[in-house]
DNA sequence: TTCATGCTTCGATGGTAGCCGAAGCATTGC
DNA sequence: GCAATGCTTCGGCTACCATCGAAGCATGAA
């Protein structure tokens, strides 16, 4: 079962530690994990094994990242779950503050400012959220076409909803995903308004001077 | 730590029983996980604790259920990412057929048909209900009083409310139950559209080929 | 070659948590 | 009233697994 890899207090610290995209050396981990290196060995060849992380052999290191994003996205909604109920173990979030304020999630942006996008969005009735649901409303795709370009009809998927709420890791929130989501940051990208950190792996997406004007103009809150 | 308690091979079994969106007793997953009812007992009020599942007192029973969309979307990818490395699990199917469409539960009807005269009622403004509690509206008395010569006045009981929602044994959702509910029976009998199978002790209930016309005709849905 | 570093494997230990039997409440039915 | 059913609590037993020390492989540097 992956659940029980994550549940151990040891392999979800490292797990935690990776969130960032970046790739820790086995031993990093272990002091990561407050666990000597035989006993961190052990744990990478589980979640190595369970398909969670992957190594990457380097000289004598051993460098483990994340899979994928699939992998990070489920360790935010878990995370999301934990700390919604105070469950949550040491670490309230990610300590990185870029990876705070902007970060994918997936496909989709995330973080500080993924948030404040679908609040935005709620608020100025361009979509309509119920519970985990989210819908557009002709507002909202006048308004996508208007300053985005994006039309309707470039959203459909035969299995994958428009929008959705997705838990948002630091923000304990919900963000916009779905292939508008996906959309979006997409333009966000094409737009030259943000782009992935360099950084190999790196889940960190940085705005660009003039796209974090553009962003506020259009999803800002009163307060900046 | 969230994970650890989806991690247990007990509770994933439970919480894998509970992802339709229905409610179970507390019996019924500890079936389903195949361990005995204390056992059962011990890790459903872990799972509580953790914010995973809500539960509901019904009678002797008590019936849990997902806590929100949002533990079943997370659940989901758990599954999606234990699939993808070959760690699946199975599901498992209805039983009889035709207890799960109509039968009898106290001296109301219960099954499909029971929980689609609710929804249909709900819709039609007949009842309005709220969480438990279920009132009829004046529109709900016209109704009655037109359709199936039942009053108001024959409603009234020293100790059992008109309306009552009842979790339904098969769907999982409410179904009608409290004195209206039981009248309501009794009339479908009385008008000879459905009766209890005359096998000792079934509770199935059996209706006629005209009394299925007609109880369509007033709370079917779109669909036949 | 020889040594040092980084990581893994082996073996033993201990704490934790799942598990069940028996008994205790609560609700319903007779 | 009493019995039956459904669920919980309590106490003890057991099995699993994380943990670490020590030894075993690799790689790289001298």
């Amino acid at each position: 079962m992956i659940a029980s890899l994550v549940g151990d207090p040891a392999r979800a610290n490292m797990l935690t530690a990776l969130m960032n995209g970046r790739a820790l050396t086995a031993s990093e981990l272990a002091q990561e994990a407050g666990i000597t290196p035989q006993t961190a060995s052990s744990h990478l060849s589980k979640l190595e094994a369970g398909g969670l992380v992957e190594p990457e052999k380097q000289g004598r290191h051993r460098y483990y990242r994340l899979t994928d994003d699939d992998v990070a996205g489920v360790l935010e909604g878990l995370a999301g779950l934990a700390a919604r109920t105070g469950h949550m173990r040491v670490r309230t979030g990610p300590k990185d503050p870029a990876l705070r304020r902007a970060r994918i999630c997936y496909d989709h942006l995330a973080g500080d400012l993924g948030v404040q996008m679908l609040d935005t969005m709620r608020t100025r009735n361009l979509v309509r959220q119920k519970k985990q649901d989210i819908e557009l409303t002709t507002e909202g795709e006048r308004f996508l076409a208007k300053h985005l370009q994006i039309s309707p009809d470039m959203l459909t998927h035969p299995r994958r909803p428009v929008c959705k709420a997705c838990l948002d890791w630091s923000e304990r929130r919900h963000h916009l995903a779905g292939t508008l989501g996906a959309a979006m940051m997409q333009r966000f990208a094409e737009l030259k308004w943000a782009a992935r950190d360099a950084t190999p792996g790196s889940r960190v997406v940085n705005f660009t001077r003039t796209g974090e004007k553009q962003f506020a103009a259009l999803f800002g809150g009163e307060k900046d």
